[in-house]
DNA sequence: CTGAAAGCGCTTACAG
DNA sequence: CTGAAAGCGCTTACAG
């Protein structure tokens, strides 16, 4: 800067006022230190820009696992609005370890690294989010909500926007179509029940099979840790049980890809002897055996949403959060329950074999 | 830090010679201070510091997609590799544009937002890229080596650290799988030709092929650009061929995706019709229909190196790159040749049907 | 053993 | 219309 401004023949205050477009330097100036600023190659340096003004025009995002597709298209988007905006972002894996997505939050916060953040948790309320929020950072939480209590320490949590979708009338079609099919027992598979997507997903699927007249118990849940090799497991769970449900909704993406991995482990066909729900979508579900229906998540709509209320927060309007719908894709993984009778309730293809499971263990 | 300062009854320049770790500070005073900087949640602003030392602490990477599964879990891995040694990563995604790479290659370096940059170029030679390195950037070069001219602006780029795989000996295997099935004529759906890595890949396989007998003439490439869709597009394109091939190679995991898409679309099965290798592997590539036999990439002793070999530049030592082998996943996407004769030369499943494949056009 | 001072590269009241 | 000066929060020679 220092330079730009001798070669401009003005002071370092002047560049700094032109390139910044302040309109008290006439445009003749501006245009001569423009010119100069390009001819020299001058670009400012952020971290003394960001000592001073203590705006840092870069957001920070705390994924709970980048490797999940989901989080990595979301954390694309995210990346793409921000930049959109003039934002870079700071990506940061918390691991689903509530430890490293604490340390995180106190690094990316007290070094002032960024101007907000958006954070998926781990978990429910950990001391690292509890003391940021009362630290009166600006935080948006993403995907996952929290339970915030009414302590001193978290009522200004309670005010961050919450940025995540809204899965009650996909969990609703999903749960019409499997019954329509003739399912009566089912299984889900739950993220974290201490987690509030997990109690939700749970809840709301489960509502909307009890409305339709499925006795409650007959819906088995069995908790996963949002890993693809919990999704596997839990299916193993659901096998074991007197009477296994004939199908599966398996609440979260990579869960959803581990219990289809299951079930072909233990030498079950989906959907003929098993039917498969999933949550979330790529481009490439389509090519699984066999392609999955699933409960979509308007990824785009939520990344959007999600930096326009950390911008917001930055610009000290009121920011709102958002929950978009999430809706169905139905793709072939859903059929007629195995011991249903011969009539096929509503033409679906599922017409090959009618044999009992091939369990491991009875 | 002043009221660290204050409240430990010190000046600043202690609290800060102290917290780290000099010693000339005696014990007794560093744990007074220590134990006041806690108690006060003291956390030292990073952009203050990195103005003071030119050390951030923080690296950038530059993916060209992190929505393609493999950079996502590059990703993924060159953060916790980085986090391992003290560093957070900035995620930057250029998208395939080489304009929005160079963008993001001036902001990290000219505003010295990061103390190194890993760049995932998106093509050969750009101007930001020539620039950086005439600039002295750290700079290392991950997974597509660029082709480096001798002159002055381009010499010190020479000397950057390049971390990729090599693929010679598991397309060597590929070549060897698919010939011994019995396949003779290929398609190659290649990276842009531009890029080091498209030459290379189709370089590699297509000797491995000649090695083993074939006809140069059979071997088909088309020009893909990395993305899902022109995968699909090229096996449009070879499918149109007067003969077209019986076993595809699809040189990125994205475009081996879009194949397979592209594949089902023209009716086509895989591996009774077609043969099909991919590049890349994911958790769940073995859900595919059919599991794809794939060329997988050391996702995590790259992100290593990768990462190691910045930290080396940072700290003034000399960087050397990595080139770690790739590996066969052999998995169900291969088989005989629909056109082959009765006998199966290795115990291949593909028994099959044997029609010609149905061609859209001919 | 510890403190006062300079300075990293900016921005922004304040003065002229 | 433009410049001199202060200061953001640190680190590090230098002095005592």
């Amino acid at each position: 800067m220092r330079d730009v401004a001798q070669r401009a023949g003005v002071s370092p205050a002047t560049v700094s006022l032109a390139l910044s477009g302040n309109p008290r330097i006439p445009d003749a100036t501006r245009t001569r230190i423009a010119a100069v600023a390009r001819e020299l190659g001058y670009q400012p340096h952020a971290g003394a820009r960001a000592l001073r003004t203590d705006l840092t025009r870069s957001l920070g995002l705390i994924v709970s696992d980048v490797a999940n597709p989901f989080f990595a298209e979301l954390a694309g988007e995210i990346e793409r609005a921000a930049a959109a905006a003039g934002y870079s972002t700071v990506l940061c894996n918390s691991d689903e370890d509530a430890r490293r997505q604490d340390d995180y939050l106190a690094t990316l916060l007290a070094g002032s690294q960024v101007d907000a953040v958006l954070l998926i948790p781990t978990a429910a309320m950990t001391p690292g989010i509890r003391s940021a929020g009362a630290s009166g950072a600006r935080l948006v939480l993403l995907d996952r909500p929290i339970l915030v209590s009414g302590t001193a320490a978290e009522r200004h949590l309670a005010s961050s926007p919450v940025v995540r979708s809204d899965a009650t009338a996909a969990l609703d079609d999903a749960a019409d179509l499997l019954t329509r099919l003739g399912h009566r027992r089912f299984g889900i598979i739950a993220p974290p029940l201490q987690t509030q997507v997990g109690q939700e997903r749970r809840d709301l699927f489960r509502g909307a099979l009890v409305a339709r007249g499925i006795n409650r118990r007959d819906i088995a849940v069995v908790e996963g840790d949002f890993r693809q090799d919990s999704g596997a497991r839990a299916i193993g769970t659901l096998l074991e049980r007197t009477r296994p449900p004939t199908a599966v909704f398996a609440a979260d993406g990579l869960m959803a890809i581990g219990a289809l991995q299951g079930l072909r482990r233990a030498g079950l066909r989906v959907p003929h002897d098993m039917s498969l729900v999933g949550f979330d979508d790529a481009p490439w579900f389509d090519l699984f055996d066999p392609p999955l229906t699933v409960v979509a998540q308007p990824i785009s709509t939520l990344a959007k949403a999600a930096v326009t209320a950390a911008l917001d927060l930055i610009a000290g309007k009121t920011a709102t959060g958002a929950t978009p719908p999430c809706r169905m894709v139905r793709r072939s993984s859903c059929g007629v329950p195995p011991d249903s009778g011969p009539v096929e309730p509503d033409g679906t293809a599922a017409r090959h074999s009618r044999r009992r499971p091939e369990r491991k263990r009875s």
